[in-house]
RNA sequence: GGCGGCGUACCCAAGUGGACCAAGGGGACGGAUUGCAAAUCCGUUAUUCGUCGGUUCGAAUCCGACCGCCGCCUCCA
């Protein structure tokens, strides 16, 4: 079984076949930066990041841009507000867009073009159109034809009949109501920085022709996968199939991909949402006050928890949640580490992940129950998982199969009493496949500090002071005095373990 | 009005015709372990998948109707 893709074009699970065999291209809208990023911007990154990792990992080379579009109507009316200047805004947000990506580890984006930098790219295609026949100019504006196109509306299965009416006439300069502006011509009182000379007079683009100018300009007429939310189908991506395909008569993008809208309280988090106690979450909900507040390995975690064409609930209660579900693996790194006295980071680093076999999509469980009954192939089920259309939570099921799986093993075993080095080679080797499986996720990346409290060596000190005191009354039967040092600091957030080996603590 | 999506246990969530008397996580409850806890392990927690019909040897999965929720059609990841 190949790879499956949903594709948006079609409404169906198709295989996946790359344009070139081997080489994947794939485009996803990024951010227009006139304000914050909110969780939902993240979302897209995280999946296709984990895509591209995904597909590296099954031997295509992949190549991946995210667009900054910097170049808008709402940036001139946000630097207005602000008293600064269009640059200086968006140069701010996408560095705080950018550290965003950063602390999440997206970092597989090969190349992020801002359209204010690829306007001779746009122009070359609005000149094109315009040669056509697909686009007409009226007062400096430009604008697409929709009727030139005749299957304008496959994306989102819309006709242009359907739409008639129900729009209103923007600048009665259309043709028809669906036409929308490639170009649009300066108005007066409109800053400098936004005027570009074009053949049409002074301008700038209108807001879908720069994702079809800075996709051909990296891909060409066609790429494979081209990604964004749910909300972009119309009329963004509409109108990108039809500009670029109208250009070059040829297709666009093989498959389309759209990742479900995060919500809140039920409600999609939007930037134009201007209720009272929206506005309040989405400032919550800004990547860098979430990322302060959490930490970026649980929001990836959270976000790839769901099949990413469904929609996302952000709630505390739910982050909670995952929390304790990622803490497992934590933990059982840590134990692991405990156990054979190395990391089991390092082990992932060393660790061979098999083959993906021909059967890999076969399922692992043996059904014949061969004496012990059912044997899990983490690696088999994981790869299933992701070749259905990228089902990380079902990928990320599997990871929690495993992390069971060797935390029974050395239950089994009584490893945390005495392991030999066959029992520590053997931990080390099942950890670290969770891990290195775990990264096709771009999760464990490397290890996470502070889980188990540490970083600060006064804290500690005082901890092993405490601890010490703590492991004196317990020898002495002082249960009422060990258990007085252990409550109060549980009322501080500070939990304490008492192992095999000793006693361990950890915050929360 | 047009187009599209969703409704699976207490909560989140996978599964979209036979491996399902339905993964996984959180929670809860038993048991092992522990001085007691914590952590971990073992087990229990949906004969049922919004409701009602239909197709089929067989449906959570397909079809129809209905109910509820959400999105797009103006800016949005």
């Amino acid at each position: 079984m190949p790879i499956t893709i949903y594709n948006t074009l079609t409404r169906t699970k198709e295989p996946f076949e790359p344009l070139v065999a081997g080489k994947v291209g794939i485009y996803l809208c990024g951010p227009t930066v006139y304000k914050p990023s909110h969780i939902g911007h993240a979302v897209g990154p995280i999946i296709f990041d984990a895509v591209k990792r995904y597909l590296t990992f099954r031997g295509y080379q992949v190549t991946w841009v995210v667009n900054v579009t910097d170049v808008d109507d709402k940036l001139i009316d946000e630097a207005r507000g602000q008293k600064t200047t269009i640059r200086e805004l968006a140069a701010r947000v996408e560095a705080d867009y950018l550290d965003a990506m950063k602390k999440l580890h997206v970092d597989g984006i090969d190349v992020m073009p801002r359209a204010s930098e690829c306007m001779g790219d746009i122009i070359g295609v609005i000149r094109t159109l315009v040669d056509k026949g697909a686009a007409y100019v009226a007062d400096g504006d430009v604008y697409f034809d929709v009727t030139s196109d005749p299957d304008y509306g496959k994306l989102s299965n819309r006709s242009i009949e359907d739409q008639a009416g129900q729009r209103a006439l923007h600048g009665g300069q259309k043709r028809n109501p669906n036409d929308f502006a490639l170009w649009k011509a300066a108005k007066p009182g409109e800053p400098e920085e936004v005027k570009f000379d074009s053949p049409w007079g002074k301008g700038r683009p209108g807001w879908h022709i720069e994702c079809s100018a800075m996709s051909m300009k990296v891909f060409g007429p066609s790429l494979d996968i081209h990604g964004g939310g749910m909300d972009l189908i119309f009329p963004h991506h509409e109108n990108e199939i039809a500009q670029s395909e109208s250009a070059n008569d040829a297709p666009f993008a093989k498959y389309w991909m759209h990742n479900g809208l995060t919500r809140f309280n039920t409600k999609k988090v939007s930037k134009s949402d201007t209720d009272p106690e929206a506005v309040r979450a989405l400032k919550r909900m800004t990547l860098h006050n979430l990322l302060a507040e959490f930490s970026p390995e649980l929001i990836r975690f959270f976000v790839l928890s769901t099949h990413y064409r469904r929609p996302i609930e952000f709630s505390d209660e739910e982050l909670a949640g995952k929390k304790k579900g990622l803490d497992t693996f934590y933990r059982l790194f840590e134990r692991v580490e405990r156990i054979t006295g190395q990391s089991a980071y390092a082990a992932a680093d060393k660790a061979q992940l098999a083959k993906p076999s021909r059967d890999a999509s076969e399922p692992s469980r043996d059904r014949e129950g061969a004496g012990s009954g059912t044997r899990l192939d983490p690696v088999a089920d994981f790869i299933r998982a992701m070749d259905d259309d990228f089902n990380t939570a079902a990928a990320i099921a599997t990871l929690f199969d495993a992390a069971s799986e060797v935390n029974a093993t050395i239950e089994r075993e009584k490893w945390e009493k005495a392991a030999d080095d066959g029992a520590k080679a053997i931990l080390l080797q099942m950890t670290g496949g969770v891990i290195r499986l775990a990264r096709l996720l771009g999760l464990f990346l490397e290890p996470a500090s502070a889980h188990s409290g540490g970083g600060d060596d006064m804290v500690d000190s005082v901890m092993r002071i405490l601890i010490d005191l703590r492991a004196h009354c317990r020898k002495k039967k002082d249960f009422e005095a060990a258990d007085l040092i252990r409550n109060r600091l549980t009322e501080l957030g500070i939990t304490l373990e008492d192992r095999a080996d000793g006693t361990g603590w950890r915050k929360g």
